[in-house]
DNA sequence: CCTTGCTTCTACAGCGGCTGTAGGGGTTAG
DNA sequence: CTAACCCCTACAGCCGCTGTAGAAGCAAGG
């Protein structure tokens, strides 16, 4: 008799938190599978299976709606492969666009600290270069799309 | 005559916006400046530099957090620059991590891509290195931090 | 002076992708 | 039986803004 695949027991499963599944539940990202009379989840394998490809494609830098859309193609197999390949370079694209704007970033970062030589912040040449924006790697304007900061920085 | 420097003039002059320097405002990013009899909010050059201080700092990817810290470091210019180091150190490393995890996200769809030959998604390698999560290139656990994920793809 | 059309004001809701909390009930090991 | 844990729903909060609504201010033209 194994332990009936509750929604801790997937989680511890797949690493996906409780709360994490839910809320992929209420997005339509998996379905809601059986219940038991008194209302909690029972998980099938499947559910497992779903998990893992959420979480790689996640890891992976896709966003909510291009898992969405590649599930929605998974479940139809006969399909072409040309969709599942355009989500897939687009992501690449996109991926190399931080890529570029990150060593860019290092770059100044790194001759910002290099030029440093100590003292009070008032001579600092690492607050001079932020305060002196003439300097910016980007020209102003209103665009500031593909901005290369962190989210989630949890535990 | 100088016209005065409204909100929507500081916008125009720095590129951010309204909107977001009202918000700057709330999180005390930069100070309430002088008002209007009717409460129209009229700024300095020190508004100016301040915006463009933040807008910098944003670009190069600082949190508004380590922001805060650095805007309180620069009213006080006596202070020692290491504090002003150490930021900078801190964000040069995260920049640092984030390249690394590009990189190998890099890799990974390029590899998924490179194999694909077309068919239909039911054959497709994309989609099989996706739900084959054993390739995964980070070890399963709950720690899902700085993970590489854009966000504000906003116009 | 009045209108037109822009700007500014406040206050609050929404984005993505979750996380955390409150307040309850279910289940299982000792 | 009880303690410890699990699960349920529903909703608020996180960041860094953006967008909306509805009201009031302001500059220029007639």
């Amino acid at each position: 008799m194994a332990r009936r695949r509750t929604i801790g027991v997937l989680s511890r499963e797949t690493g996906v938190k409780v709360t994490t599944i839910r809320y992929y539940e209420t997005i339509g990202l998996i379905d809601d599978p059986g219940r038991t009379e008194s209302g909690q989840r029972v998980y099938g394998t499947d559910a497992v299976d779903r998990l893992g490809f959420i979480r790689h494609a996640r890891d992976l830098g896709f966003s909510m709606e291009a898992i969405q859309e590649l599930i929605a193609l998974q479940t139809k197999p006969g399909s072409a492969c040309t969709a599942v390949d355009a989500i897939a370079r687009r992501q690449l694209a996109a991926v190399r666009e931080r890529l570029n704007r990150l060593e860019a970033l290092e770059a100044e970062l790194k001759r910002m600290l290099t030029t440093c030589e100590g003292g009070t912040v008032g001579t600092c040449t690492v607050m001079e270069s932020l305060t002196d924006h003439r300097h910016c790697t980007q020209p102003h304007g209103t665009d500031r799309s593909a901005s290369v900061i962190p989210n989630r920085e949890n535990g």
